[in-house]
DNA sequence: CCAAAAGTGTTGATGCTACACCCATGA
DNA sequence: TCATGGGTGTAGCATCAACACTTTTGG
């Protein structure tokens, strides 16, 4: 992250990491303030995407998974890339160039950035990133804050591919914990959709995949009937070819 | 293309451009011979998409289009991401290094290339490559040539992007001349979906659409009843936005 | 007893699939 | 006259949207 270690990095090609979490009622983007994850004083409070350049002997989602690593103490958590940013004009803002000059040892360089997405649930992991922990937030998913380079396009565009994905893909199941209701399940999927969805025809087709296990747990000191919770049936999901449709 | 050329070339990046087209009944891939395009003599007669190192000063896409003037002649033509590959050992096959070492200014450097897809019909367009017209040729879709570098898993994303895309974009008809019969546009689905499909059932959903007009033109010259040509309204389709499904 | 979510079925409309025959043309 | 694709309709089936009330629990 700052020049000594900068030895064996790439000065063209950086990932940026849209890192989406669920807490079981609202979903999140991961953001970071900038300055302070590098103990510079520009009085540059930006929030950005964690991101880094890539080291030159490593892949690309390997890399992604690094900086993962780095920002929230996780890993082996789902990551897809979602294309690459490379606006000749990506870096020319103010505050950006000035970040870049304290931090980069070749800031002038051109940088393309390779975007990926990541979905992680709040609840079962609890975020541990290496002594940033108080200036790596969550940011409202309806409502990301102003973010420096060109990160609001890159998180608008992983918010399009995750909407994408959700009724081709058992993505959903990875923003929430291991046993979940049908109604958490259903929050998730009218959050990220964003759209009033039918909730009796919703739970039937859920339940028609036959990928969805019951359990014999159920919810526990609610205030209202207690829910049935679920699992993913994720092995015999993937013995079936994926020929699927989640709706 | 050759190192006198590369001064403003960044060593890093690449594209390389996956060209789709469509001659009325054939769909193909377009390949180009390597050691002849930049006129060496190693004996290499591998084939490889079109690409090239992207200028400093330069937008993704624009490379793109400029890498496909050089090679075809056309300008202006559809043209998408499909995204970064960069795997550190895409480079590392004897033929491909060699070629490397001939070619590029700083030929041991770590190479992450920018995969597009493009779409084009055959018939409309002359394809003239500036001085290279014997080495770009069309490959067979369903079986393309074993390619250069990472080529065959660029091509296959690439076809897989476009049978995602097929049914919820009006890509088809960028493959298509501007008038068409709706056999044509029914041999295009088939070859792209790599399925049957009924052909009443396909007549009546693209026709449902509201988005094919009636031309008054007919086929000429062939031997059995003459089919109605058709041309696809992309006025009204790009007024409507875009919540449509072409099937 | 109140608030909040859990759980549960039916009906009508729409859309999809499957399927076969005659027509026009050029060779 | 033959080969080739052009053009046409329907019936049964599956799927989807729309819709309201009773139950359980904690406070």
């Amino acid at each position: 992250m700052n020049k000594k270690m900068s030895s064996h990095m790439n000065p063209n090609v950086s990932i940026d990491c849209v890192v989406f979490g669920f807490d079981g009622s609202e979903l999140k983007v991961l953001v970071l303030q900038r300055d302070l994850r590098d103990n510079l004083a520009l009085g540059d409070d930006t929030l950005v995407l964690p991101g880094d350049l890539i080291l030159d002997n490593e892949d690309l989602s390997e890399a992604a998974g690094r900086i993962l690593k780095a920002f929230t103490g996780l890993k082996n958590i789902f990551l897809e890339q979602i294309g690459a940013f490379g606006n000749p004009s990506r870096l020319i803002k103010e505050k950006d160039r000035l970040w870049l000059e304290a931090v980069r040892k070749d800031p002038e360089a051109r940088v393309i950035t390779i975007g990926y997405f990541a979905l992680i649930n709040i609840k079962n992991y609890k975020i541990k990133p290496a002594g940033f922990d108080k200036h790596v937030m969550w940011s409202d998913y309806h409502n990301v804050s102003t973010l420096g380079f060109d990160h609001n396009q890159i998180v608008n565009r992983a918010k399009q591919v995750l909407r994408d994905k959700l009724y081709r893909e058992p993505v959903g199941f990875e923003l929430l914990p291991r046993h979940f209701s049908l109604h958490q399940l259903y929050t998730l999927y009218s959050k990220i959709m964003d759209e009033d969805i039918d909730r009796r025809n919703f739970r039937r087709r859920m339940l028609k995949t036959g990928f969805l296990k019951e359990t014999d747990e159920v919810q526990e000191g609610v205030p209202h009937k207690r829910a049935k919770l679920y699992t993913f049936a994720k092995k015999e999901f993937d013995n079936l070819g994926a020929n699927f449709k989640f709706y």
